[in-house]
DNA sequence: CGATAATGTGTTTAATTTACACATTAAATA
DNA sequence: TATTTAATGTGTAAATTAAACACATTATCG
């Protein structure tokens, strides 16, 4: 029987809420964001990296990331981070997993919070202002410096469980699409090939598709119609799920 | 067209790889991990909290935690807090998210990292170290100290999908169970009735239950079935699940 | 030994998912 | 301007999965 009851015990360990002092000094650490930012162009998942100019990975590719100021939100720092080197705001970010092996990074110990930002490349104008910035499909990622590679993975992995069950989808995408533009998109996230009829029922069963009666411009076929995605609808019918399965 | 191309820009923005001195000195923040102890008993969830001895606190619970070491692994810290909680080592541990509001502890800037851990109360016998320590129906947790309560609430909702997902879920049962313990515990941790006659099908049909051909001992009523969670083949056997629904 | 309370089992129905083919339309080409 | 081309748009049947639902069995307790 232990609920409930107080458990007794000699040595009393000294918590969290008495080292006020230990806060302040000794047992501090360098704490970073790095931000994997998703974009979705010519129907393939792209990611954006940045050149890394250290010596010891000379050539290779790494996040955005940068140190999180002590008198600085930890989502306000991925923010920061995002509007500096793209110049967005009001963009899709989340916080995904942190990374604090003590000799992940070269410079000494620095824990780093992974945020996995989803951006649309059509609609938002990039103000990219590194001159070392590049979008990478994701399929041509390998190799990045630090342990980026193993955050990167664990961010895609995520997006890839994400995307199935929240629509989070939409972010890549503009305002207006096609239900050919939604299709690559989630085929090329989630790499597979999906029957065309059977993902425009699923969708347009879930009712979340408003369709625009406007058509797509200046493809080289025939027109799709344009839909958007009703969020607040969305919103709304939000319900709990159950239903084990593994 | 973005893909692969370099993008130029005449501002060049410090990147985290050229900041050494900053890592070393000015920028460090502390960095505390808190568990979220889990633990099913009496057909309850429960979850281990401490009594705060904070003035600002008092009376208040909080969660288990401690301050990261600088030469310490994130996991580690967080193994060697349950272990000199609870003195279990070999437990479930997973880390959930990591909560970095300026003001979020009274001591000064402390990022928390938050772990889930699940433990089978039964089968091994906690030795608590600390008297001021109780385990706690989930049902009765509120206004827990500091942003435990916030913390606390993402860590069930988090448990509430992934044992849905995985077989997380018998970590908190003994090695052998019924199938009664099993729908107990679903229910306790989704907090919903189950049908038993389809809770037992769809375990079944999965097929990773391995009967022991044994009953339970000393129950107040006719024993059932033990059985045992085949994790070999479920490890073998996992699959990418695709299925969108939201 | 009878009452009690939990275990153990199947079927029917509904809902969902999968597989699959052809007519339509606009653009491009001849 | 007619033909070709390539993508859009739609429906049905079969299979799988999930949900609803009831009764016989067995060990314990009194």
């Amino acid at each position: 029987m232990i609920a409930g009851e107080k458990t007794k015990g000699a040595k009393s360990i000294k918590t969290l809420q008495v080292i006020q002092s230990e806060v302040e000094n000794t047992n501090r650490i360098a704490l970073s964001v790095d931000c994997i930012i998703f974009g979705f162009d010519e129907s393939k998942l792209k990611v954006l990296l940045i050149r890394s100019d250290l010596k010891k990975y000379s050539g290779k590719w790494s996040l955005l990331g940068d140190l999180v100021f002590p008198s600085e939100d930890l989502d306000a720092a991925a923010y920061r981070i995002l509007k500096q080197r793209t110049g967005l705001s009001d963009v899709y970010l989340e916080q995904v997993n942190t990374f604090g092996k003590v000799n992940r990074h070269p410079a000494g110990r620095v824990v780093t919070v992974a945020y996995c930002s989803l951006i649309n490349v059509q609609h938002h104008k990039l103000n990219i202002l590194d001159n070392e910035l590049h979008w990478h499909d994701i399929k041509n990622v390998t190799d990045l410096a630090f342990d980026h590679q193993q955050i990167f993975d664990t961010c895609l992995k995520q997006l890839q469980k994400r995307v199935q069950e929240h629509p989070l989808g939409f972010n890549l995408l503009p305002k207006k699409f096609s239900l050919r533009d939604l299709q690559n998109l989630y085929e090329a996230i989630l790499d597979v090939k999906m029957d065309r009829r059977n993902f425009r029922k699923k969708f347009f069963s879930m009712d979340f598709l408003v369709d625009l009666d406007e058509m797509e411009q200046d493809v080289p076929h025939r027109p799709g119609k344009l839909y958007k995605f009703n969020f607040e609808k969305y919103e709304k019918g939000k319900k709990k799920w159950v239903g084990i399965d593994f």
